[in-house]
DNA sequence: CTAGTACCTGACGTTAACGTCAACGTCAAT
DNA sequence: ATTGACGTTGACGTTAACGTCAGGTACTAG
């Protein structure tokens, strides 16, 4: 024996689908989702899926995006960018136009909650006000 | 003086179809669904829908409460509290109710949405700075 | 009688992002 | 040999709020 304790010969990391989704919080299900769509790239090890480091990140980033509200298809667009050639001008340029107007969208989108949660609340005010002359009475 | 001119029979006012269609700005299949959903009740002038001022009013409120993010089913409740009796103290509480949750989940909303504006200012003034970098060498 | 216009009723299609089976494969442990 | 844990591939189901036909009706104008 070589002397020592061999526990993972590739400690380089690699992961499995419930390791994964355990981390993350997704199911299995959403993984082989984004497979399809390309997204994610597993290999295989005997029909079962491992994730390397890169496909990791590339969760991550798909997760970001999510919350950030774009759809998997912009998601998918802006990974194929980042994988390309990320040094590339026109590459960020694409990816600074794509979240440009995603930020515009969210920005829109936030103005009208915000007037819509104030036309709500003047209005719960009125039927509060109601209910308390009903009450009073 | 009544001897006014005589213009309409029904000014009462009813409605067709495709005038509150023009008027909110919604289409006809639209107007139909809502009557499928049991949130409009237009009468037929054989086959023909009727709609009228009670009608009207609803589709307004219909409206409304999708700008303010309730679904259709949701809306559906509060028009039926409202229809029921208006004065009850009880549909008052409970409509507060809704409407408090609702609110609650749109400034929930509205927060995560700020959040992730930030994030993702953050994030394009990082790719916007790795840009100017690239182009000034 | 014939257009034309407005309207009607089904009923299937759409979109996104998975959920939920069913049926089967692999591998370590018993 | 068998049980379990873990995993796999289809493939159809789900939800919301309508869109989009196809094919028929009702009534007015000419």
């Amino acid at each position: 024996m070589d002397g020592s304790i061999i526990v993972q010969t590739d400690m380089d990391s690699t992961f499995t689908v419930t390791q994964l989704c355990k981390e993350f919080g997704v199911t299995p299900r959403a993984l082989r989702f984004y497979e399809s769509k390309g997204l994610l790239h597993p290999g295989r090890e005997s029909t079962r899926r491992r994730f390397d480091q890169r496909d990791r990140a590339r969760l991550a980033l798909i997760l970001r995006g999510k919350r950030f509200g774009f759809s998997l298809a912009e998601i998918g667009e802006l990974l194929d960018l980042y994988d390309t050639d990320n040094s590339q001008v026109s590459q960020l340029t694409r990816t600074l136009e794509v979240a440009g107007r995603r930020l515009e969208m969210m920005r829109m989108q936030r103005d009208e909650l915000t007037v819509a949660i104030e036309e709500l609340q003047t209005q719960m005010d009125i039927v509060s006000g109601l209910l308390d002359e009903k009450k009073t009475s």
